[in-house]
DNA sequence: ACAGGAAGCTAACATCCGTCAATAGACGCA
DNA sequence: TGCGTCTATTGACGGATGTTAGCTTCCTGT
């Protein structure tokens, strides 16, 4: 677990705007789109496994994940243990604007562009924007699906399927932010990273890659994987997109207010 | 899995109140308190095992759990598995409101009372009661710290001790809503409940129990857990209270408007 | 008291997985 | 280019867990 926190801010705005359209793409108006990217003050990157927030620690900024990947880890004994991992359009510490502090470190897999959102910003969106602040919540709401989903991922799979679950999830969720990955889906996730994802030692890891390769499932090389039929891995990891509210996630009852 | 939907429909009024000190205790006057208890329309006791509400239901109403036990689980094949538990005070479905199906059953675990509060107040809460509102949005917020702590717990720790993390969280949560068991804890939990809350087979969870009692950590019979050391206990789990927020659980920082 | 069924318990065997040890390959840096 | 480090890979062994089968205990309804 090397963590060389090499942050370097960087001044380059304005924001593609295409990272939003993710997590919080649904019954937004594009004014609201618009009013949300103004919201990021800053932009920075970080350098590989740079660790973005410490758990305890308290903040008066929230990050939204602009390029890369980004883990949810806590630490105990001398092991890690990764509970949740983020994609570009993601709020990564949302929870932390509303709950005093974090359970949980942000740690940047590989690198990394976020945008930072002060705090101050939030709470004028709780106050002026209900609309966006619901948005807000029901982004939260889509990260507990996700988890529920781990749950029963962890309760279910065997080490291969849980691979290949992860990345199943990864192709739907970036397939969502509008980018898409026909044959190869580029991860910087060591096949320690892969461990600890899905609950079981590194060795036994490199195991199960080797069984979703020996069985033409697919190729996983230094955390990219390779295949021709993304829909017999999704079949071979029991994949079921439906956790992902991909046809309207973040849809609300057509008569509120 | 032997499902008597034996819907009761109770007339008792008022309730109690108590049951709300849990998940919305922090950070609400008790105007606020009065309420949300205003909000509940109709109380009505579950016979064993009912299901309360199905995956994919589109519902109208949402349920406050006001005593007993609740499971949120999936099915899978011929096997069930459960993602979440819940107590008294919990709003067990809560994101069904924001969200447009539900991705999961919510399952009575024995007899269970429960309130029901309608869509429609709710929409009236998210108009009238902006601090309310953003308690509900934090007692999901906290459903999701929870979800990642059992991530971890399926990620970490062998079955004996998963079970009895288990019983050290239910303890912790029901001390939190007021309700202490010194020597014994209460549940009318299987030992395939407690297979299918751990990912494990109902054998290995006999098991499991078994080594609890030959290593004299606890003695769980029929559900009901006792013991004279529950620090051992928690010990023993690794088990480490944090994620309940429960010094302050649900606190919003001082200055929010 | 009795019967039936659900839950709990035990044993035997196979598979999954963790650990230790050792080696090979890939990448960054001097 | 060569070295060192991180990552990937393989084998051997033991422990954890799944599966099947059978048995016992407890609860409940009659």
């Amino acid at each position: 677990m090397n963590r060389t926190t090499g942050s370097v801010e960087a001044s380059s705005f304005p924001l593609t705007g295409d990272f939003l359209a993710g997590r919080l793409r649904q019954n937004l108006s594009l004014d609201d789109l618009k009013y949300i990217e103004a919201l990021v003050e800053t932009v920075s990157d970080h350098g590989d496994t740079a660790r973005l927030l410490a758990r305890g620690t308290k903040t008066e900024r929230s990050m939204i994940l602009i390029e890369g990947y980004i883990f949810r880890t806590v630490e105990s004994g001398d092991k890690r243990f990764i509970t949740g991992v983020h994609v570009p359009g993601d709020f990564v510490d949302l929870h932390g604007f509303a709950l005093k502090r974090l359970d949980h470190n942000i740690d940047a897999a590989g690198r990394v562009t976020v945008g930072s959102v002060s705090h101050e910003a939030l709470r004028r969106v709780m106050r002026d924007r209900p609309g966006v602040a619901r948005a807000m919540w029901f982004a939260t709401l889509l990260d507990a699906a996700i988890h529920r989903k781990w749950i029963q991922t962890l309760e279910q799979l065997d080490a291969p399927r849980r691979i290949a679950h992860l990345y199943a999830e990864l192709h739907t969720r970036l397939e969502l932010i509008g980018r898409d990955f026909s044959r190869a889906l580029r991860t910087p996730f060591t096949q320690f990273d892969m461990a600890d994802m899905c609950g079981v030692s590194a060795i036994h890891a490199n195991r199960a890659v080797g069984k979703l390769r020996e069985l033409g499932i697919a190729e996983i090389r230094r955390g990219d994987l390779y295949t021709n039929d993304w829909d017999a891995l999704k079949r071979y990891a029991q994949f079921n997109p439906d956790y992902l509210y991909g046809d309207g996630p973040l849809k609300v009852k057509e008569d509120w207010d």
